[in-house]
RNA sequence: GCGGGUGUAGCUCAAUGGCAGAGCUCCAGCCUUCCAAGCUGGUGGUGAGGGUUCGAUUCCCUUCACCCGCUCCA
């Protein structure tokens, strides 16, 4: 299978486009045409509804702890700034940084510092996080280089006092903090990922905001306000389906990594000493969806990260993948990452930015030793009133993208098989085997022939069915082509008025997929249909 | 971010320093009783900007986008 062919047919058929094409178009930005966007709909429609809507309260579901409550939020995309600098997403996002070759570690371009040392007819520039302790490190480092024991350190000669990294222009002969070989340090790259904008007609740094870089951080701030407003116990998840920006430095791959995109989001708030179970069980229930919805097992796999990936306050993240086709044989790309992120987010938002490297989770301090970035000091905790307990919920995120799952379904749904014209030759038929609850288009009113009446006919039960579903009407050309060009589309039904109609009051409903007629009487016709697309 | 490639009609592909062509698709009409049939007619194109030239789709420069490999990927 071939991303090419799945492009093409995607532009040719409407299901994307590139944003702004006319002018050339613009990396990372996608549009969904009329089919894409019934799709893309759908497919946020089925998660809101499995999610969310749909979602019993009362009854204990299958491997989860307890009953549960979900409700639905929609934030805003411009949030106030300190909420960026809380989560982390500001310093993360807004930096320039310098990466290690060798040890794959990522440090500020300007809390690096270093001094040049020369021994053994080499000069080097040595590097250690800026702090007390700089000093001591760069030691340890330049000895450790030049093979040079603690009782000879005075081989080593230095030259200059510590200066920023940030003076020094080539990096030939800079050794990494962590690194044993000189030069493993890439160029300072500014992580500008948010998008910058400003609030208020005058443009100064006092107005600066950004585009929201992911939805979950409206759900935080929010969840006292949902548990508040609602009545409920947790544990309780909170949904929200929206755009987030990413200013991505190498978008590619067609949408999946798109600049503009949406996420479709849970946070999960529950007591600490269930969250490892309530992790399971969203992780194994976030992969089932996907199978449900058609992804077939193969091409679909759970990722559990290793401790080493994971920030020390998770218990565990799983990626669920999928095998896109412009990936490498036996590589995946992620459609959505389960997370437990423990109490970080809520109480990065009560007291100030936590630092993600203490255990337990203590307060980042800035330089000056007061809290980095303040909190909004307003109790996010929660007390049980049954127990009287107090606590920070632990938090489960199961963070889904919308137009990647949407790109995924489509390069699953797209099939090549061969099918007899009506002279018995073989002919290829690409065919998108979408999953009916998906499809855009449910089905299509055909007559057979455009005369003896069953175009009138035709047109009664397609204007019947458009009150229930998004049905299509043609009568244009051969039945044969109208139903390959169904096939392209997804649309998993058709439904063709015949001489026999006229009489009997039965109509062909012919399946997209395995070709088969069955007549049903046109009375029958919104429920058979509707049957068929809840199975 | 680096290197390589590509850009001609909705799609697949031709051609040329001098009127840009075909097949399929699409549209209209005729015909047609179940899987891209047939006949007639029709619409439609050189990614963008600049340069060289009497004349550029073709040569040169810039730019944009896409693809491949590396890099990166909350």
């Amino acid at each position: 299978m071939d991303m090419d062919s799945i492009v093409s047919l995607c532009k040719r058929r409407g299901f994307l486009f590139q944003s702004s094409e006319i002018y050339g178009g613009l990396q990372g930005f996608w549009d969904y045409g009329p089919l894409g966007v019934e799709l893309k709909r759908n497919v946020k429609n089925a998660w809101w509804q499995d999610m969310v809507s749909g979602h019993d309260d009362i009854s204990t579901l299958p491997g989860a702890p307890s009953s549960y409550a979900m409700e639905g939020l929609d934030c805003t995309i411009i949030m106030h700034p300190q909420v960026w600098k809380c989560s982390g997403h500001y310093d993360l996002f807004h930096d320039f940084m310098v990466d290690c070759r060798e040890t794959k570690k990522r440090y500020r371009h300007d809390q690096l510092n270093g001094r040049w040392v020369e021994a053994k007819g080499q000069k080097i520039f040595v590097t250690a996080p800026a702090g007390d302790e700089e000093q001591a490190v760069m030691e340890k480092q330049a000895m450790k280089f030049f093979k040079i024991r603690a009782k000879n350190k005075d081989d080593i000669q230095w030259d200059g006092a510590s200066t920023c990294l940030t003076e020094i222009d080539s990096f030939a002969e800079v050794l990494g903090p962590d690194a044993k070989t000189l030069g493993t340090l890439t160029e300072p790259r500014e992580f500008n990922l948010m998008f910058k904008t400003y609030v208020g007609a005058l443009s100064g740094e006092e107005g600066a905001a950004f585009l929201r870089p992911e939805t979950a951080q409206g759900i935080f701030v929010n969840f006292k306000n949902v548990l508040d407003s609602t009545r409920n116990r947790l544990p309780m998840g909170i949904a929200q389906i929206g755009k987030s920006f990413r200013n991505e430095i190498t978008p590619r791959n067609f949408t999946f990594r798109s600049r503009e995109f949406e996420q479709m989001e849970i946070e999960f708030f529950c007591h600490p000493d269930k969250s490892q179970e309530w992790y399971r069980y969203w992780r194994d229930r976030r992969l089932q969806w996907y199978h449900d919805m058609g992804i077939s097992g193969d091409r679909l796999i759970m990722r559990e990260h290793h401790k080493e990936e994971l920030a020390h306050y998770s218990i565990g993240t799983a990626d669920i993948e999928y095998a896109f086709p412009f990936m490498a044989e036996g590589e995946f790309g992620e459609l959505e990452g389960v997370a437990h992120r423990g109490d970080f987010d809520l109480r990065s938002h009560m007291e100030g930015k936590l630092d993600e490297k203490t255990d337990p989770l203590t307060l980042q301090l800035g330089e000056d030793g007061k809290p980095k970035w303040k909190g909004s000091g307003k109790d996010l905790s929660y007390r049980d009133d049954l127990t009287n307990e107090k606590y920070t919920p632990h938090v489960i995120e199961p963070s889904a993208g919308a137009d990647r799952a949407t790109l995924a379904f489509l390069c699953e749904a797209y099939t090549e098989d061969s099918a007899p014209d009506d002279k018995g030759k073989m002919q290829t038929r690409t065919v998108m085997k979408l999953h009916p609850r998906l499809a855009p288009i449910k089905a299509a009113v055909f007559p057979l022939v455009k005369k003896d009446g069953m175009p009138e006919v035709a047109k009664d039960i397609y204007l019947d069915l458009k009150k229930h579903f998004n049905v299509f009407y043609d009568e244009k050309g051969a039945v044969g082509r109208r139903y390959r060009r169904q096939d392209e589309a997804g649309t998993p039904y058709c439904i063709t008025v015949d001489g026999e109609s006229l009489t009997d009051k039965t109509v062909t409903l012919r399946d997209r997929d395995s070709l088969e007629q069955v007549r049903v009487k046109i009375d029958e016709v919104e429920q058979v249909i509707r049957e068929r697309i809840d199975e």
